[in-house]
DNA sequence: TAGATTGTTAATCGATTAACAATC
DNA sequence: TAGATTGTTAATCGATTAACAATC
């Protein structure tokens, strides 16, 4: 069912979906087959987009009545991981890593950050101890916890040597909030949550909108 | 020179462009010149996207020479709208919202915060005055200032409410942390940085990894 | 059976890459 | 002039959309 080669484009929609369809059972738990047109016009996407999306992941459509709608959350959840519990530790609790460590909407997708690390010890950020930043206290955490994920909020000058260390200790994935590229081997993948960049997009379409 | 027709997906590697143009110019006062050759290796990026995309915005390389790194600079630069300023406000000056307003890539893209509004009003961030969230107020702002951005760090129950204020006020673009899609008029632009979206691939891509 | 809705194959569109011509 | 590098036209690739066949 979970194929791998279910295509980039596809996966990007898929918290789109399951976002949708938790709204529509919550607002209306009767509610058991939902069709292709209904969730394209709700969404504003193509109707044959939809039933390609769920196809690829499922399809287990049913013609006349559309998709079992409690099936299909379960097959997003499942192809995203959500019920599989993954650790995280996030380093640089400064505004923007307390914001993330406070973020809603961790659980939903099975991630749970363990621990933050700053060079400034503080305390807790809403029950999540934070530690020291240093390689020892770092390596302690990840000696007693299987980490997978790397959440880099320091700022850009610390971030490629923070992002070695948590190389080096052995995360899958880092997720960064630094403005710049890291350079990480092949067998690490970098979510990058380049907050410059989407500006730049917002100052480029006033700049050009305006020009019109 | 700045044509409207640029396609989005060399507007979306235009900051990369440009952030390693300026390190590039810090690191080395002398370079007067650069190939498409040194760029593409430098960002792993193909070497015919790297011609192709500079010269859709300016087109004065020099062939044995490469660009003069200046005016390539300052091209991209105006075609960001970096040197044009425009004025935004902050919805919801918790965490989030306070990280934001603190962001140092603001003035490198022309974009001024002048003011944050929170239901509770809390003085000020970093200079930036936030007053109490309601119409009057926020209208009298309005009034005051051309307002091109609206940037939305409420919960995502309250964003909705938020974006129709903001978009019957008047501004351009909305830029948006609530994790849901918003609903606006045609004319008015929503660019989402959904934290969760960008989540739920970190979670897949672990999930998948696994599977393996 | 007729009709609604799914699922798939083929056509289109957009973006990237390859080949090559133009130019300093 | 020869060689390096740009810029453009054509080919390829991937994703979306259209047309239609399959099925409950």
């Amino acid at each position: 069912m979970l194929q791998n080669a279910t295509v980039k484009s596809v996966v990007k929609r898929l918290p789109i979906y399951l976002d949708y369809l938790l709204d529509v059972m919550k607002n209306d738990s009767n509610v058991k087959y939902i069709s292709s047109k209904k969730i394209s016009d709700d969404l504003s996407l193509g109707e044959v987009q939809v039933r390609k999306d769920l196809s690829a992941i499922c399809g287990n459509g049913k013609p006349k009545l559309g998709y079992n709608i409690e099936k299909l959350t379960n097959t997003i959840e499942q192809y995203l991981g959500c019920n599989h519990i993954k650790k995280a530790v996030l380093i640089g609790v400064g505004k923007l890593g307390s914001a993330i460590i406070a973020f809603d909407e961790f659980k939903k997708y099975g991630i749970e950050i363990i621990a933050g690390f700053d060079i400034k010890e503080s305390g807790n950020v809403t029950d999540i101890p934070v530690h020291l930043f240093n390689k020892q206290n770092l390596k302690k955490i990840f000696d007693q916890n299987e980490v997978n994920i790397g959440i880099i909020c320091v700022p850009k000058q610390a971030a490629q040597d923070v992002c070695n260390t948590l190389v080096e200790l052995g995360v899958d994935i880092i997720w960064n909030f630094a403005p710049m590229i890291l350079k990480v081997p092949k067998n690490v993948l970098v979510q990058n949550e380049n907050l410059a960049y989407s500006l730049s997009i917002v100052s480029s379409v006033i700049n050009n909108n305006s020009k019109n």
